[in-house]
DNA sequence: TGTACATCAGTGAACGCGCGTTCACTGATGTAC
DNA sequence: TGTACATCAGTGAACGCGCGTTCACTGATGTAC
């Protein structure tokens, strides 16, 4: 294989994170260094070469998860979020969503570094201010949307599921 | 050693469900064996005396958490309920608490057999229930507190955590 | 009630496997002249 | 611009360790007479 250009590195560097952030809201931080490396491409015996640790990774993950979320729905009516955010597609693509709702167990867990933890409750305080009206500062109703979603991924087999994405966003949307 | 007394056995058996039920919650369900057949007092090796597998102990742990909770808050008025459970002192407690918000993401990524997720939708089903009132089904209620409480234990180190509870707390009893 | 023996709950060591991490090696890339 | 060589991203095998599970063994318990 030889050496890979600096290029090709940080693009494969870039592209393992990315993987990671992916994997980990919808698995958990306990997938494995060697399955997220595979799925990145790569094998598992260059990880070192591009982060400290695992730990690390959980860190730069969670930032990367956050920072793609950073502006993305700065035009979006609120009513627009509330119904994406409690749509089934939100609630089957956990990979791509959410990482308040997807990464919410590995933190009470106390899995990943201080800075994903910053990073985390940063992302909180920073949605629950996108969901603020004029009276109220956007806590209870982010409580609702991502207890709504959580609970709706833990029973979706059941057809409860659909039914609390339904109370849900009705309750918000009222 | 030698042979337990069949009623001794019976107590045994009913300690580590008891110690699995609390550290599922605590942890999750990825805690191992080992731990778990320590911290009730035994070795790891007279587990499979008494369980078919690991996950036969999931559906048995989660159910034995579901059941210490039957009828346990018939006689609470619903204000007491939802003081108690937003409250700092059930964040800080996951083991003694409720299995919705401590198994969520272990159902959510397929832990358990089916029995324990059929267990687990029941029990989200009885505590919306628990928390209807004249005109709503409380399913509503139900994902503000859980919400609430998954929240409040991803960011504990933050003093977002106690401004999530209070929040909520406000927004139920108002 | 007492004795002889089969049962089986619990022990502790082992199984194959996957974990996070390390390391000798490779050879194309990057650099010094 | 061309050549010689040092660098280092990625590979693949290995490290010690913990996982879920199995098993030979133990000796007190339970049972048959």
């Amino acid at each position: 294989m030889g050496r890979a250009s600096q290029e090709q590195a940080r693009r494969n560097r870039e592209r393992v994170v990315a993987t990671a952030s992916r994997m980990f809201r919808e698995q958990g931080t306990h997938v494995s260094v060697a399955e997220l490396m595979k799925a990145a491409g790569l094998t598992h015996g260059g990880f070192y070469k591009q982060f400290a640790s695992k730990e690390a990774l959980v860190d730069e993950a969670t930032a990367h998860a956050f920072g793609e979320l950073a502006g993305r729905y700065d035009d979006v009516a609120q009513r627009a979020l509330i119904d994406g955010y409690l749509s089934v597609e939100h609630r089957d693509a956990p990979a791509d969503g959410c990482p308040v709702a997807g990464l919410a167990s590995d933190m009470a867990r106390d899995d990943g570094g201080d800075e994903a933890h910053r990073t985390y409750a940063e992302g909180v305080a920073d949605f629950a201010a996108r969901l603020a009206t004029d009276g109220e500062d956007g806590i209870a109703r982010l409580c609702t949307m991502v207890g709504a979603l959580v609970l709706a991924r833990a029973v979706k087999d059941s057809p409860l599921s659909e039914r609390i994405l339904d109370t849900a966003r009705d309750e918000l949307t009222r």
